[in-house]
RNA sequence: UGGGCCAUCGCCAAAUGGUAAGGCACUGGACUCUGACUCCAGCAUUUCAAGGUUCGAAUCCUUGUAGCCCAGCCA
């Protein structure tokens, strides 16, 4: 229809550009990606970058998309993670199909591949301790030196490596090593370990294996193992591309999968390091791994997050290789574009006053009908109690107004939304001088669809009846990172936000209080809340807020 | 004189030698029974810098400058 847009959107990326040619040229028939997490950790809203990536590039060339656990290193790796990086996947809408791999389904393969090399002379197995081969290494600008051990024979190497797997040895007293070459100026290329030893058990292969592959050695293995053509991974990789290549080239796979790398995600004002986030957590500064506070995707999700919004956020983003760090508003602006029409429009207050009309009746009490979102009808209606005492805003009500204020004051006429307009007759404070109950009078000709217009009124406010109204707790977060100070003083800590959390006890419709965990409703004027899905101290309902509304007014406090 | 990568608006990001897309943010204004939403308008005479090639340069060349990554038996 219209192809000016058309055009616009069909720009491509540039790993999209690298994947024609390789087509064009007849590298590749088809396209296999895949997504590759160690489980080590819980995934966060970068490895979502990887992951959408990953499969959009699947989806669009009509090619598959693998999940595969990198699972080489049992260390560091546990069955846990892997249960919730899956979840997790599941959640953002990949679908690997019935292609659900770990790179430890394929260590003989991978020792195999070893011996191969052995055999044409590309690997030895080298003695020296780890500090020594660090000294054989050379420096940034130093070349490297050759290892005494680099000349045994092909036979001795056969034996020593399979005496590496028999057990023979203790953890660090020998390698597997690549012959390439210790000069390069490439520190990758300087004769790379290829196995270690490690009696370990692992949290799959149990105690089958005591020697492990190193990532440099296994990645392109699984990757041609299982068909892959194009093996997409962050920047900090570039450099192993020629290693990638040599193993992908010594081994002879007949389709050589391609490493190609972009740049990781980073937003502003957010941790993501494992490091700091570990750190939050043992200083009890946030709840666990799925704080609200943090990106981790189980915290986005109980958060309220949708996988939709963090989809359309990712397309946003765009793909390159210049690092970058992207502006947290850009996530905020795509959570609200995807609430916006599908959820219901509720009134709460959660920082209440109270207002009571005197000339409404008092034991009176009216349902009014109510849309559940002005724009869209298919949410269809709920009815809301009215009655003479309510709660208002604490910041909808001031004493002495400053100019352009549109609400209630003493004297001025506002409408109370779906309800009436009501006129500030007088007020009462407390003893400390805040103010407590606003009184009006209602004006029963203005209700709500009746189509009066005799006169308007600038400001409209929410309300909620007070005989009727629901407690709830809301819990009001902002990013956990000081916007002014940045990210890290001078000695690397971070710079906390000591208002990233704030509790409030708060009024909402009775409506709300049937709501169940990760429900989530805009609040007028408040922002989009959430049901919190974690038990929590609190009997009360707990709602957690997934990002505040855009605001063009300001009280001036 | 180690190697690799990168540099386009406050933030992402297109443009592939033919005269600087788009989004976020921001700023005006209109509308409004949410100061939201929506709508309309504005927002890079210039692409890190300086030279050069060309009818024509963000794109090519030269020389600089800034940033990121690499010396794990981690991934």
């Amino acid at each position: 229809m219209d192809n000016k847009m058309e055009e616009v959107s069909t720009s491509k990326n540039f790993i999209e550009q690298i994947i024609d040619k390789d087509l064009e040229e007849g590298h590749y028939n088809h396209i296999q990606t895949r997504f590759p997490p160690e489980p080590n950790g819980y995934l966060h809203i970068g490895h979502a970058k990887s992951i959408l990536l990953n499969y959009g590039l699947a989806q669009k060339y009509n090619g598959k998309f693998n999940m595969r656990f990198d699972d080489t290193n049992p260390t560091k790796e546990k069955t846990e993670f892997v249960e919730s990086i899956k979840k997790d996947i599941e959640w953002l809408g990949a679908d690997w199909e019935d292609r659900l791999f770990f790179a430890s389904d394929y260590f003989t393969q991978m020792y195999e591949a070893a011996i191969k090399l052995i055999k044409k002379g590309k690997a030895y197995v080298c003695d020296l301790t780890p500090e020594q081969i660090r000294e054989y290494r050379g420096t940034l600008t130093e070349p490297g030196k050759d290892s005494p051990y680099r000349d045994r024979t092909i036979e001795e190497n056969l034996e020593l490596f399979q005496n590496m797997k028999d057990g023979k040895y203790q953890d660090g007293e020998k390698v597997l090593r690549a012959k390439i070459d210790m000069a390069s100026p490439n520190i990758n290329m300087r004769d790379p370990i290829l196995y270690r030893v490690a009696h370990m058990e692992h949290h799959r292969t149990g105690n089958t294996w005591c020697i492990y592959p190193m990532y440099d050695f296994a990645h392109p293995i699984e990757d041609a193992i299982e068909g892959i053509t194009h093996s997409i991974c962050t920047l900090e990789f570039e450099d192993h591309r020629p290693l990638y290549d040599w193993v992908v080239r010594e081994l002879e796979y007949p389709v050589p999968p391609k490493q190609i790398e972009f740049a990781k995600l980073y937003l502003t004002n957010v941790v993501t390091g494992k490091r700091y986030i570990k750190k939050l957590v043992e200083d009890g500064i946030v709840d666990g791994w799925d704080d609200p506070r943090l990106v981790s995707l189980s915290a986005l999700r109980r958060r309220g997050y949708t996988p939709e919004a963090i989809r359309m956020f990712i397309d946003l983003v765009g793909v390159s290789k210049g690092n970058s760090s992207v502006d947290y508003a850009m996530l905020e602006y795509c959570i609200r574009e995807d609430l916006k029409l599908k959820k219901n429009r509720m009134m709460a207050v959660l920082d209440p006053i109270k207002l009571v009309i005197d000339n409404y009746p008092e034991d009176q009490v009216e349902y009014l009908e109510v849309a559940n979102n002005q724009e869209n009808s298919e949410l269809g209606v709920r009815s809301v109690p009215f009655s003479k005492e309510l709660y208002i805003e604490r910041e909808d009500f001031m004493e002495e107004p400053p100019k352009k204020y549109f609400r209630l004051f003493p004297g001025n006429e506002v409408r109370l939304m779906n309800a009436y307009f009501v006129k500030c007759v007088s007020f009462e404070k407390d003893e400390a001088g805040n103010v407590k109950t606003v009184h009006c009078t209602y004006d029963p000709q203005t209700k709500s669809g009746s189509g009066f217009s005799e006169r308007k009124v600038k400001g409209t406010i929410h309300w909620v009846s007070a005989a009727h109204a629901v407690e709830a707790e809301a819990r009001l977060y902002e990013n956990i990172v000081d916007e002014e100070k940045g990210k890290l003083d001078e000695e690397g800590n971070l710079n906390l936000n000591p208002n990233s959390l704030e509790i409030r006890k708060c009024y909402v419709e009775p409506d709300l209080g049937k709501a169940r965990p990760e429900d989530s409703f805009q609040f007028v004027r408040q922002g989009y809340f959430c049901v919190d899905s974690k038990d929590t101290n609190s009997e009360k309902l707990v709602f957690n807020r997934i990002v505040s509304l855009k605001s063009s007014f300001k009280l001036n406090k």
